[in-house]
DNA sequence: GCCAACGTTGGC
DNA sequence: GCCAACGTTGGC
């Protein structure tokens, strides 16, 4: 069983779309570090903390599922879409993605700055300087003790 | 392969 | 809007 943080702006995709969508393929992954765990570790049933970026209280607000095995992100291959990657070839993809199925809201967002008092998580990524892989994985101690603050 | 310039992320 | 921290690009 794995654990995952992902981000996403909420001004452009909130946890409420995802409630709305209930499953959705989360596109635009274009980093080569998030582009390998998503290839070689995620697993269908790994569990997903979603985190609000770039907002007035960034914030853990809910949780997912990881829904499908790797597959071709097929904005890659579209010439109108903001993620189109020309050099990428359809027998080759360059980028993949997974199928993201929301589970829940927390009972209350948990904001980046209430993780940051806690020396329990000095060590997770979130809280780290320059951290920006907006996938990356997270500790089973460190979830547990994130879902405990709930 | 090095490195400067540039672009992006994301908190504040 | 500012700035730190990266990642990417491209000249050499």
């Amino acid at each position: 069983m794995g654990y995952w943080l992902m981000k996403s702006e909420p001004d452009t995709y909130s946890i409420d779309d995802l409630k709305r969508a209930g499953c959705e393929p989360w596109d635009g992954i274009r980093n080569y570090q998030a582009r390998n765990m998503i290839r070689d570790d995620m697993r269908v049933g790994d569990k997903v903390l979603f985190y609000h970026s770039s907002c007035k209280v960034p914030a853990v607000v809910g949780l997912a599922r990881v829904a499908s095995k790797p597959y071709a992100d097929p904005t890659q291959f579209d010439p109108s879409s903001k993620y189109h990657d020309p050099k990428s070839q359809q027998d080759d993809p360059r980028w993949l993605l997974v199928d993201v199925e929301y589970k829940r809201h927390l009972q209350q967002p948990i904001p980046l700055s209430e993780l940051k008092e806690h020396s329990e998580l000095a060590d997770f990524q979130l809280v780290k300087r320059g951290n920006r892989l907006s996938i990356f994985p997270v500790q089973k101690a460190h979830w547990d003790f994130i879902l405990g603050l709930e």
